[in-house]
DNA sequence: TATATTTTGTGATTTGTTTCACATCAATTT
DNA sequence: AAATTGATGTGAAACAAATCACAAAATATA
């Protein structure tokens, strides 16, 4: 059955991602040992909470050694499968649809668009560096080479039908670029990414003055925002 | 003192900005009076939540009757500030800036990109409707228009550096495309928009085969995310 | 006008998330 | 070897969000 799956990332998880940057970086300098409180520090949330967090993902620290950089970037890999790569596809090529497929750091994170498509002739000239395909040949290109998830940035009209059409063919998750709500079957993840609602919402936070800040701020702050 | 400021929207917003979408959809196809749960079937929540979130923002139905829409879509467009126009500046005319400054949607949500900025010469040439200036004009174009929103699509060495131009000279609200924390003063709202983020997410979902949907999905649902 | 019906609005309850507080463990010092 | 120190890990407590349940109001019906 079809219905509206609404997606929110949780904030746990967030959170990791935003923890793994910055032990990224953190490796990038040298540095090999990591206290809870250091990431905390880094990211703007309690030490308790990236504690909590870890715990959560089944990560474990040493007592009084705090974590091994390594040891917990590779954990996280594994927890994110990015031991393996992964295949996308990316549907419209118009202005977005250009701009995520010249896009450098999906291939830094071992994340592939092996091929864009798009319903225009004209568009079907080679864009970028990627093939862009018609439509027909999405289910060949999604058989080959065995893509689960794909990137929508098709026009707001076309959108449900594109995405029904990439379900059929065994689509699994699809980042969203649309401003629409798909209908799609319980086992399909969609993440919306609606730059509009979020530019809406950093104007109507700015008339309030209001912000949350990792330093824990004030009474105004769980009145409107969740962090 | 300058602090990460971890900004994301609250629930309960976003699913406004469902509802009005809908509302808006709605009033196109001549409808004039809806209830709590047509947006809710509509928008994939439950009834009392519709009704809950309204109460949240001072938003009154009549009894049985339901609500008027025209009615309530006058009151979200105050409330969200958009019987006014919003002057932005668009700073970085890369691949994802130039697709940005082509989005007609944010123009006909009263959000208009003024003007774009570039430190690199060669993309000051005017690559869209929007005029491309060099970053020493910024301070000038800002006051003019008084724009007090940024959107930020800049690489990520210089995202922080450019924050801080950009607050030094008056804006309040930034959308950060670029993959960093960014260290701000308080009264600064930062939304990070994080695309690579999104698309491991989906990923690691769909190696979970977990997803929440509109009909409350079972005990997965809670470990894993929320709505 | 009285009664039934339908939908809102909101306290009370349940569920989920974050913070607190501290036992536990490992390393270092005495 | 014992005592101290400093960090983790996690139940308990506090807090926040979502759902439930129902009174109140508005309309329709008899
Ligand atoms: N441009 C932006 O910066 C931006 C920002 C946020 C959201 N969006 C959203 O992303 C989507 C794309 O935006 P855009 O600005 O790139 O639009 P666009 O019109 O430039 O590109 C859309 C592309 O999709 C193709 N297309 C249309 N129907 C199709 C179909 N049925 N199958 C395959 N391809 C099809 C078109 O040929 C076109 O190339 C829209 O839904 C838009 O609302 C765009
Ligand atoms: N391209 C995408 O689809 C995409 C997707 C998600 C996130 N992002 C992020 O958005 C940002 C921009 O991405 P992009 O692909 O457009 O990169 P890009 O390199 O194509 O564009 C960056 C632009 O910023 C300009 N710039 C650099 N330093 C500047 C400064 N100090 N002041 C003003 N302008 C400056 C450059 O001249 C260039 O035109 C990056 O942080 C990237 O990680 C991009």
């Amino acid at each position: 059955m079809k219905q509206i799956t609404k997606y929110i990332i949780k904030n746990s998880l967030k959170r990791i991602f935003l923890y793994r940057a910055c032990l990224v970086r953190l490796r990038l300098m040298g540095v090999e040992k990591v206290f809870s409180y250091t990431l905390a520090n880094e990211t703007g949330v309690t030490s308790e909470q990236v504690r909590k967090d870890f715990s959560e993902f089944g990560i474990k620290g040493n007592k009084r050694g705090g974590y091994d950089i390594n040891d917990l970037l590779e954990k996280m890999e594994k927890i994110f499968h990015r031991n393996k790569d992964h295949n996308l596809v990316l549907i419209g090529m118009g202005n977005l649809g250009l701009a995520l497929s010249k896009y450098s750091k999906f291939v830094q994170r071992n994340m592939n668009i092996v091929a864009t498509f798009d319903i225009d002739p004209f568009k079907q000239k080679q864009r970028s560096d990627i093939p862009v395909y018609s439509m027909d040949r999405l289910k060949e290109i999604v058989d080959r080479f065995r893509v689960k998830v794909a990137i929508l940035a098709v026009p707001e009209i076309s959108a449900q039908e594109v995405a029904d059409k990439l379900i059929r063919h065994g689509i699994k998750g699809i980042v969203n670029f649309a401003p629409v709500l798909l209908k799609v079957p319980q086992d399909v993840i969609i993440s919306n990414v609606n730059l509009c609602d979020e530019l809406e919402s950093v104007i109507y936070y700015v008339h309030k003055q209001i912000k949350v800040d990792g330093l824990k701020n004030l009474e105004l702050l769980y009145k409107d925002m969740k962090y």
